[in-house]
DNA sequence: TCAGCAAAAATTATAGATAATTAAAAGAAT
DNA sequence: ATTCTTTTAATTATCTATAATTTTTGCTGA
């Protein structure tokens, strides 16, 4: 994963964070001490700061304000608390989506849906699973609420990774078949509650 | 207004950059120069570019890399995909908050909404009806869904004032009417369904 | 032994200075 | 005149240094 070098320090830093806190490298609850980490980078702690204010934005980390940042917590109320939004939000989407749904990107999710199938480790499910979700939502032309669910989704991913590292075996996804196949037959209300009550059932 | 003194000075300026941005001080598309603001506020740039990143959060500005930051620009289009974010996500949370509520929360809504009825000004009337909206959501109990819903009712405010301005009388607010009889009623279903309706209406 | 206080160390927040990048302006060539 | 280049100015991003705050440590006295 080559971090694009036209990035900023800062979101190059943010970036390497969140991968670490999404992947459980650094548990909830630690500090994160922003020379510790400038060192790290070989940078200097301004963009650290402003690295953390996005990770705040993103909820991946809590700030406190003279007493610094520590990883954002996830009991079951909170994983519960992201499931349902996401919920809320990608039914929206869907149905926002349907209209400018083809037949060749219902194609491109089906095979990013095989893909996760073919998975052999959660990452790699993951990423097929966010393609998949991604794919069939990105049609709605709604920046701002592709924002939230992104944030949201990587939030979910927080949980996925905590929760089973070792024994995890692809589970082919009923789900995400029938929610083509509600949208292939066109029933767009269908293929949302499907969707909702499939993001929900993370929690 | 006075700000808290305790705040940090980057919260300071993202709070009044905030205001500036909903009242309609600042104008779309506007490009804020870090140096400026810094000199404005006695400060030096690093809290103003920590406070750029919040109100990036916020979806008040939009940042470009190298190339500076400025206002966001609200379409009709971004109007509309607020009013439906909000729309899905305070219904969820009033679907959350209903085992919650308690008559007692339920009459300081009403007062909430005859001191809106009562405002004299589109400012006056956005607080009674922010301090509405938050009473029967509040009591969710999901920190993050409530953020959420916070940034976006912020966005709305901004067109809000943005259209009116000038002439602008108090709407009796049926529909606040209708959620608190609903609520009191039991009747959740319905109660969210009309909140939903009532903010979409915004768009 | 433990609570409470004082001093020291660590850490956050801000300032001031520098390097790197982009936008603007002026001039040259077609 | 208009486009393209070159130079200049403005601006962003970063670094180093300093001030303010919090946390830790170590002591004192009951």
């Amino acid at each position: 994963m080559t971090t694009a070098k036209s990035d900023t320090i800062a979101s190059q830093i943010s970036k390497t964070l969140a991968h670490r806190i999404i992947a459980g490298e650094i548990e909830a609850g630690a500090k994160l001490r922003q020379d510790h980490i400038a060192e790290e980078f070989g940078a200097s702690h301004v963009p650290v700061r402003e690295a953390f204010r996005r990770l705040e934005a993103q909820g991946l980390v809590v700030s406190e304000p003279r007493r610094g940042v520590r990883v954002a917590g996830f009991s079951l109320e909170e994983v519960r608390e992201v499931a349902e939004m996401r919920a809320a939000l990608e039914a929206l989407a869907l149905r926002n989506a349907v209209p400018h749904l083809t037949k060749a990107i219902l194609d491109q999710a089906e095979e990013a849906n095989r893909a996760g199938d073919r998975a052999g480790d959660v990452q790699a499910w993951e990423d097929a699973n966010r393609t998949f979700h991604r794919i069939i939502l990105t049609p709605c032309g709604m920046p701002r609420l592709l924002n939230a669910i992104d944030d949201l989704h990587t939030a979910s991913a927080r949980f996925l990774f905590s929760g089973w590292r070792a024994e995890w075996e692809a589970p082919t996804d009923r789900d995400h078949r029938a929610i083509l196949d509600a949208l292939r037959a066109g029933q767009a209300e269908m293929a949302a509650s499907v969707l909702a009550r499939h993001v929900q059932t993370i929690g």
